[in-house]
This record gives C-alpha cells, sequence and structure tokens, in this order.
DNA sequence: GAATGTTTAGACTAGA
DNA sequence: TCTAGTCTAAACATTC
C-alpha cells in the first residue's frame, strides 16, 4: 500500500473511507472544523484521484456528513458570512476505527437521539447534555473534559481522538478541548473574547499546536513548525515508521470513558437553573478553561445573545 | 443558479 | 449466510 504522502497517491484511490477522509481533513484544520468547500479541497490537494469525477464523490461526502453522527454541523457565526455550515468531528467519535484500517470502522458512531438534537448543532452544548446525563447534580456547573487531553485534566483512560494530531502526528497534543477543537478556537469562533492570560497559557504550553492566533488573541504566537505542516500530517503519522510503509497508525483508538462516573472534585457544585444564567465573572476565567467556555456559552444562550 | 444539506434506495463488501 | 458499513446515485429543499 502507498504511502499517503503529499503526491504519492497519484491516481489511485486513496485506501481512505469518505469519513475517514472528512476526519482527517477536519482534524487537519487550526480550528478543527471547516466549511465543505474547505474540505473539499483538502481533499483535492492530498489526493490527485479525487480532482476527477467531482459530482460523484462530492455528492457522497455530504451524504456522509449528513448522515453520519461523527460529524457536527456548526453554523457560521453572523460575522462570518459565506455559504454553508462548518463541520466538526462529534467528540465521542473516538472509537471507530480498528486495526488501523481507514476503509470500515468497527460500528458506526451514533448518538442517542436524545443528545442529537444539542450535539447536531453545538458540541459544546453536546456535552453539557452528555455529562449532565452522567452527572444529574452537575446542573449549572459544567463537567470537565475528559477527552482529548483536554486543558483541564489528564485523563486515566488516555482516551485520545483517532484523528487528533496527538495521534496523527504522534506527539502530545494539548490544549484542545471538546471534540478535538482547540480551546482558544472554539471561544474564538463562538464570539467569545479570548483572554490574553488563557492565550498565553496556551500558546506557551503548546506552541507547536498553533492553534491561537496573534490576531485572535492579541498575544504574539510563535509559528507553528514546519514539521507541523499541514500535510505532514498525513505524511508523517498515517503510517507507523516501526511497522513498515504499510500499516496505518492513527486507530486501534484507546476506548472513552463509558461512563464518566463522579469526578473528583466536583463535590460541592453548585446546582439548580438559577446558575446556568450567572454571568461568568472575571475570576472564573483561568479556571478550567474548558468549563468556562460552555459556562459563557449557556449564559449567552440564557441572556439571548445568539452565536 | 450554484452550492450546500437531507433523505432514500440499492449494490457491494468485510466481518461475525 | 447475515449483518452492518460503505459507496453511489438521485431527488429534493434550503441558502447565498
Amino acid at each position: 500500500m502507498p504511502r499517503p504522502g503529499k503526491n504519492s497517491y497519484s491516481d489511485q484511490k486513496p485506501p481512505y473511507s469518505y469519513i475517514s477522509l472528512t476526519a482527517m481533513a477536519i482534524q487537519n484544520s487550526s480550528d478543527k472544523m471547516l466549511p465543505l468547500s474547505d474540505i473539499y479541497k483538502f481533499i483535492m490537494d492530498r489526493f490527485p484521484y479525487y480532482r476527477e469525477n467531482t459530482q460523484r464523490w462530492q455528492n457522497s461526502l455530504r451524504h456522509n456528513l449528513s448522515f453520519n453522527d461523527c460529524f457536527i454541523k456548526i453554523p457560521r457565526r453572523p460575522d462570518q458570512p459565506g455559504k454553508g455550515s462548518f463541520w466538526a468531528l462529534h467528540p465521542d467519535c473516538g472509537d471507530m476505527f480498528e486495526n488501523g484500517s481507514f476503509l470500515r470502522r468497527r460500528k458506526r458512531f451514533k448518538v442517542l437521539r436524545a443528545e442529537h438534537m444539542a450535539c447536531k448543532t453545538s458540541p459544546m452544548m453536546h456535552y453539557f447534555h452528555h455529562h449532565h446525563h452522567h452527572h444529574p447534580g452537575s446542573v449549572g456547573r459544567l463537567p470537565h473534559f475528559q477527552s482529548y487531553g483536554g486543558i483541564t485534566c489528564t485523563q486515566p483512560g488516555g482516551f485520545k481522538h483517532p484523528f487528533a494530531i496527538e495521534n496523527i502526528i504522534g506527539r502530545d497534543y494539548k490544549g484542545v478541548v471538546a471534540g478535538g477543537l482547540p480551546l482558544t478556537s472554539v471561544m474564538h469562533h463562538l464570539g467569545y473574547p479570548v483572554p490574553p492570560q488563557l492565550s498565553s497559557v496556551v500558546n506557551s504550553m503548546w506552541p507547536h499546536v498553533g492553534v491561537l492566533s496573534e490576531s485572535m488573541s492579541g498575544v504574539p504566537v510563535p509559528a507553528p513548525s514546519s514539521e507541523y505542516a499541514p500535510f505532514s500530517v498525513s505524511a508523517k503519522g498515517l503510517y507507523h515508521s516501526a511497522s513498515g510503509p504499510t500499516l496505518p497508525a492513527i486507530p486501534v483508538p484507546i476506548k472513552p470513558t463509558p461512563s464518566l462516573g463522579p469526578m473528583p472534585g466536583l463535590t460541592g457544585m453548585q446546582t439548580g437553573p438559577t446558575q446556568l444564567c450567572s454571568a461568568p465573572t472575571a475570576d472564573t476565567i483561568v479556571t478550567p478553561a474548558s468549563e468556562q467556555i460552555i459556562e459563557m456559552h449557556q449564559w449567552r444562550r440564557c441572556v439571548g445573545v445568539k452565536n
């Protein structure tokens, strides 16, 4: 099997399903979300095979985006005019692939219907729903993100998103919250101000990630190393170097914790609907950051701020 | 009108 | 063989 280097596939059909290709494109983007046109572009740039018969595969790709719950549609903000929505990976879609095969998943990713409305609309709100189910007493105080080596926690289970850069390029990739979305990017996308103290922390801890642009944060950001340039993802990470050039390296994902159970440090949480509408305060901004994002998100919803 | 998004249907294929 | 995942095609609705 050929290596998926930048131009290595020539006209061969790549050994990846449309789901894989789409996930790669999304995961490879700085914001972990892409409009449809950019997903097309990513695939055509990387795989010459898809420069032909565009109607056919693009139709299939759109079908996959709509049909598969592992993809989340994120509406554009009013100040981001353009056609179509952004597409991101569902936070919980990590356990899809098996044995390194991108052609076939072990099982189709499905979200519970009760969650579906929320998570298809917003991965952030999905987290609220998801974790609220697991922590009925935690209304208002949002859960720790256990997934994806999030900024708020490290996790014993070690689940990593199969398309996370961490998996793809085999290096630590932190500063990421729900669905592999970079914390600060999500905040930026949702229209929240990115606190300089948070952005500087993220950028100092994970400069190679390059998720936070200077324009977003006001804080100078080192340019990402060329080693992390977009296509090095596929070239470096899709195949094990140790096991030879034939085996994709990403998957064999570690299963996400099925039931998160009580989280240490979640005692004494405030409950009740009033907490949902409490505005974020300045002193909360540097506490577990992903929680604060969602709290802000909820607060914005409560006060009628539309995204 | 073109791009985007949703839905349905049928064929094919790999794994159980 | 059966089941489930994937691919392809098509029709239609929505949005820009």
